[in-house]
DNA sequence: GCCAACGTTGGC
DNA sequence: GCCAACGTTGGC
């Protein structure tokens, strides 16, 4: 069976959980999240997964790449069996970060769930998309 | 099942 | 800290 790789971009508040909190444990929980859609793109996620850890409010930006290391299970924070979380780990820092700005300014990019969708806190990317964000952060 | 009120997210 | 966007809740 051929395995598909797609790509998500998933928010922190990095005062909260920063990409250098999910370098130094490791590995990362993604749990807390109360939202269908994103509850949705989670479950859709498959090992190996790529992930952008995207900074909110601080920075406001692209930080590094992470990937999915196990897929959604039970959300420990949750007693109503409603939610999911998933796990991931951390591949590589991104060499430049590409900011929100860059990402609204670039045409190629206009169309992300970023941009179109910017209060959902875990997103699909286009494998297109992917590649030219790799490509802005010198990657 | 509609929709107004409310709460939260997140950029600025 | 403000406020726009929008998801969720709850009254009817």
């Amino acid at each position: 069976m051929t395995k598909i790789k797609s790509f998500w971009l998933m928010k922190s508040e990095p005062d909260v959980y920063s990409w250098d909190d999910l370098v130094s444990e490791g590995e990362g929980t993604w749990d807390g999240v109360r939202n269908y859609t994103a509850r949705n793109n989670m479950r859709a996620m498959r090992t190996g997964d790529g992930v952008f850890f995207y900074h909110s409010n601080i920075g406001v930006e692209i930080v590094g790449i992470a990937e999915v290391s196990e897929e959604a299970f039970q959300d420990p924070s949750d007693e109503t069996g409603r939610w999911s979380a998933v796990r991931v780990k951390p591949v590589r820092k991104l060499p430049r970060p590409v900011t929100l700005k860059q990402i609204k300014a670039d045409p190629a990019l206009a169309d992300m769930d970023l941009i179109t969708k910017f209060r959902l806190s875990v997103s699909a990317v286009k494998p297109a998309e992917w590649d030219h964000i790799l490509k802005l952060a010198g990657s």
